[in-house]
DNA sequence: CTGTTAGCGCATTCAA
DNA sequence: TTGAATGCGCTAACAG
């Protein structure tokens, strides 16, 4: 048994809600478009013959006419699936919300591996004239699509720092700033010896979130107890190593909320308990943060923000707005809970 | 400091194509869309001309000539912050995937909570003619989104099952048969009273999971223990009466991956080792699986099948190729860790 | 096999 | 304030 497709109902057009008000088509157009340039009376009329048939303005029309495509392009980091980036779903979902707010869509993109990839995908997108512009996630200092979208011409804002020689059309967080909060926090609760639980990945915010956790255990005279791991030893191991030391931390700070269950692990099988014997906190706020026994402490990103920002000075661009020469930085939120209480 | 938009380059149109390569538009036209109805060496010119210009036909323009939109809408399910659905970033990865492999787009709608604010999204995708089908993802059987997708006439497919008297464009996996292969697994392990940890939340999957897992347990002779927990009691603490009883389960499986993070607790809040003394087992293979200790096994979904099958049944409605009338199960995988091996 | 004509639905001229 | 004409870029029909 097969059935076909539904005969696709021809939509209402704006010659039929002039006919249906008993108005040219440009007092439609201009009622939609210019209310003010319309005679009340007519504008009431036409208004309850857009209800009347449900008519929309066909946005292919619409756009080919005006070149405004009301859509947001958002080219999205190809991730691990073995660690995703857990701001994927959250940013997502905010910059959809801010998209939305301003009258846009946001449109799916994912290039395959390699920056050449990336190229095209750009290309095809501006060449097609699908989207009005961009917004990268997961910028490196020199990303191949920041310097591809603005040789091209496509506006664009990036989640995520560009290099200085790069446009600086640009929203992020301060990680080095965030990380002296969490050091500023345990050493508000007492701590006087702490860890760093990081990955040897070798990325700018991971590594600014060093910097921090550093610059502001010196600040304070904290001693920060450092892990000797032998090349190639699981991190849990590495851990262990650094608790079973002479001058065990009383708390650890994890450079994600994923490595803290690194944390956590070490922790118990070292027999002691997280939070009384060692706190530890972690950084992205994820939902898994309040599943955790105890739950995890941890710095949220402030998505929403962020993702108004880039939408903000995207659509500024587009519209020919003048624009901040510089980035935008905003500031992050320490979530205590009881894994640091 | 300011700075406003690059000025837009004028993007090559087909006319500037033909032109350069000495023919009319329509054979332009022709070489991207009919190419065997080309001579070979004009061809081999036009498509020269294209390459060098950089010529993409503009979608718009494509669009409102044939009416196809090379969009698919996405309508995600609003997810609770706390408890989001783990499928949400890792089903769109796939859905992206294969919509490009037809070289579709996805767009992403995420309209306001309330059914009302999902039949209104509808509408606007439809009537401003912005995607050619919708993608409905967590559909439950008298789903709103569904009803409305089927009377607004657009083409729709779902993940997640429709009732019986909605049209079948739909894909999902066997929630019963998922959990039968987990019961299945542990008693090949040699566990003869297992528990269950599930939530009360009343939706079909879940319900159908703890059918799957009652049915298999009684078909295989096992003894499963019920957790008799107070109302309003923490899930921790009804687990670890579960565990005090003295028929203490030798293994847990657990709805989703999350609870199973309280299952875990559970059984190290009573002295026990998660694996040796009870085992554990997920549902939806996320990356969190992996960086437990020890690792939790898991189901994993076919997510590239479920977005495959999805794209491929809503491009025939639009197409108007005849689609299956039954929807579709496909099935999932037991990946097997330390926590049950 | 290739060129010409026409029109998709809209917003922006210009004219009344 | 409203109406009539024009063309955005493309492809489907038809003509050569």
């Amino acid at each position: 048994m097969t059935q076909g497709a539904r005969p696709p109902r021809r939509a209402t057009t704006i010659a039929e809600v002039a006919r249906a008000a008993g108005v040219s088509r440009q007092t439609v157009s201009n009622t939609l478009n210019a209310p003010h340039r319309v005679h009340p009376d007519t504008l009431a009329r036409v208004t309850a013959a857009i209800e009347e048939l449900g008519y929309r303005p066909d946005q292919s029309a619409r756009s080919l006419r005006t070149g405004e495509r009301r859509i947001i392009g958002y080219l999205a980091p190809v991730d691990d699936p073995f660690d995703p980036n857990p701001l994927m779903a959250g940013f997502l979902e905010a910059l959809v919300d801010a998209a939305g707010t301003e009258g846009h869509h946001v449109l799916l993109v994912r290039p395959a591996p390699g920056a050449e990839r990336a190229r095209a995908a750009i290309d095809e997108l501006v060449a097609a004239r699908q989207v009005d512009g961009l917004v990268l996630a997961d910028v490196l200092p020199d990303d191949a699509r920041v310097a591809h979208a603005a040789r091209a011409g496509v506006p664009f804002a990036a989640f995520g720092r560009t290099g200085a020689q790069l446009p600086q059309h640009w929203a992020d967080i301060d990680n080095g700033a965030a990380m002296a909060d969490v050091v500023a926090h345990l050493a508000a609760r007492g701590h006087r010896r702490i860890g760093f639980a990081a990955s040897t990945a070798d990325l700018p915010w991971l590594a600014a979130r060093r910097a921090g956790f550093h610059a502001e255990a010196r600040r304070l005279g904290l001693d920060v107890v450092r892990a000797r791991s032998a090349p190639g030893e699981p991190a849990v191991a590495a851990l262990r190593t650094l608790l079973r030391g002479s001058e065990r931390p009383t708390a650890v700070a994890a450079e994600s909320d994923l490595r803290a269950l690194d944390v956590y692990e070490a922790i118990r099988a070292e027999g002691l308990a997280v939070g009384p014997d060692v706190a530890v906190t972690g950084f992205h706020d994820t939902p898994l943060c309040r599943h955790l026994h105890p739950a995890l402490t941890s710095v949220r990103l402030p998505l929403r923000a962020i993702a108004g920002a880039l939408v903000r000075r995207l659509l500024a661009q587009v519209r020919g707005e003048p624009v901040p020469a510089a980035g935008e930085t905003l500031a992050t939120e320490l979530v205590v809970r009881a894994s640091s209480a």
